[in-house]
DNA sequence: GATGAATGAGCTTTCATTCAT
DNA sequence: GATGAATGAAAGCTCATTCAT
């Protein structure tokens, strides 16, 4: 029985696995609100009625995209972070990182960049777990670089996680706007060095010139 | 005076501007799609055809009260702008400005952070004119700086504009909402310095530890 | 006091008459659905108002300019129907002035042939006085003619006039349509004569082969 | 055989047939215009949204009715024609077995008759195929007859076909409305025969007397 | 579990008509 | 009489979601 049970779960997950993956290449096309249920169940290749066997509704096919996504960018991002011990370097690997997987999943960052925000109940009731576990790496990481006195005390980590956040993701978005206007003007790879450069200036450094 | 500019004031502007006050208010506490048209047009007291009068369509008052909001703010911009010459101090008095405009404009932030992106069409197909003005502010800063050798010339501008409106976008999304959940961890006026002190660090400095 | 009724009188009637013009314009160009009261009112060059000084609304226009064209086409009929004595030869008459006015008007013909009908109240509530007028003249004529004996007296006069109008009636929409498909198969003069040929041998002759 | 049909009819062409059936009664009431999609709706016993699976839209649902009905009536005056070989016997047979229908099905006539023409897009970019093969039967039997030497050479076949159609439509309108206002001047049977006598007269007979 | 036909609530937008000026 | 800004009722259509099979 279990195996049977285990035969079944594989048969679903195929099918739920086909229903994310059919997702990404629809809301990619024609943006969140512009996708109807039917076109992703065409995509999936599975009847309309089944995509609610795996997902609450609309939005919840986003809202698990995004998790799942984040699940196994954490996953990365974790092991990554393990091998390295200084806060500091462990900040330069955090946003190389991130930059690359938005290289690396385009489809999918385009539509985090720009659909996301379009479920109404993300931003405002459901930030998601996850989605905050994510940027606590980074806080965390600046209070450990404060308690070992790398890192300058009088930057508030949770300003920090958000700022060093958003100024990757605006430049994500930057970078997938431009793929789709045809003009690039940076590559990721470069601007993540160069924005680590940044950030690490900045919270070693107490001095400033203004 | 005060009878000069009520003659220029056209009964219609009137209208209009109420339609967009009242646009302010409804988004903000119902969010852009949970927003009917026929409730602006209540809160605005007028009717709903009367909307079409002003507006194209539901799309088009979001855009223009970014639009007219970004109008204000570049003003104000450039006017404090031009009584700074040193590129550092501009980017700090950049800051500064842009998140204490956040706080003195609550509500219309709220709509800016959480409900722009949400008309369909706003990302994509129409990046105002005025917005990529906005930014360029930030980069025209950056190159006049690098003209002069104050500012890191490995800097690309396009990024770093990105990255600083990046950061502080976040910074407010992050205040927005923690006001939302009556929970918050920072205030913005001291994020502006302490944001200000990173990239001033950042964008001096060709030195970093790691 | 009279003389300047009279004048102002013209003026009206010059506005009505220009809003009658504009009307088969615009009726003509767009359907009569597909025309906006405004769009008569700019074409006519008055104000959207005005024209409810002048008709009841929207059917009323397209009512009024059956009802005058019709005036028209009744006196013009009369006249030349006085002419003739002969019932066979009034006929005749009446079915070649018929097309020759829808030839003559064309725009106004397609306004007739096409849209009258969309008027809802039109056909059901309102079967304009002067229609009928119109129909009767050529159950008048049948009924004389049997009365003196020319024209079979088992033709009910009734289903006579809806039968040779109902013929013209469709020979002008074919060749209105016609017009518009730019393929041409008959021109309504010959059609004219063709069609008495027909309705005077059928009215005169009681034999027929089958 | 009973089973066999029921088989054969699929739920869906039930509905279809419901909604077919409920729009004659709504619009032969209420008139086109008159007509809300969800009245038919109502009649039919369906929800609004299920007329958008079988017809693009409310137009659609006059079309496709006029398209149904001509089918079976065309199959019905084929199959009554080829019985007869004489031209002129066919015609009088057309003529017959066109009124009849319509008073047989009086509610789908007066529908016809009334509303058709009040679908914007009816008579300006689809006339139907099978309209066009309707009165094209007429034309077949008037050319046979020509090429046969039985009916006069100098009538154009396209004119004809539309004289006799109109003639006979205008007197179906005649005999419909006459119905609604209760004051019945003819019976349609008679009328048949009349102007079968006109028609055959003026076919054969190139005498005439004015 | 899977299906997909059926549902029906919901909303933008149009435009004939009005009426204060 | 003339204007045209304002009105607001009205309805076609979509599409996320359900549920009988």
């Amino acid at each position: 029985m279990a195996r049977q049970k285990k035969i079944n779960e594989k048969k679903s997950d195929d099918k739920r696995q086909r229903i994310l993956v059919g997702a990404i290449k629809v809301f990619s096309t024609k943006g969140f609100h512009g996708s109807k249920v039917s076109d992703i169940a065409r995509e999936a290749g599975v009847a309309d009625g089944t995509i609610y066997l795996y997902f609450k509704n609309k939005d919840d096919i986003l809202i698990q995209l995004f998790d799942e996504s984040l699940k196994v960018l954490l996953n990365d991002m974790r092991k990554a972070l393990s091998e390295e011990n200084d806060p500091l370097k462990k900040i330069r690997v955090f946003i190389r990182m991130h930059l690359d997987s938005v290289e690396k999943y385009q489809s999918l960052a385009e539509v985090m960049q720009l659909e996301l925000r379009q479920s109404s109940k993300f931003m405002k009731e459901h930030t998601p777990k996850r989605f905050t576990e994510y940027l606590n790496i980074i806080s965390d990481i600046i209070r450990r670089g404060q308690e070992t006195e790398i890192i300058r005390k009088d930057m508030h980590p949770a300003m920090m996680k958000r700022a060093i956040f958003g100024a990757m993701d605006e430049i994500a978005l930057g970078w997938v706007l431009s793929k789709q206007r045809k003009r690039r003007t940076y590559e990721l790879a470069e601007c993540a060095d160069k924005l680590a450069d940044i950030f690490l200036a900045g919270l070693t450094l107490p001095k400033q010139g203004s």
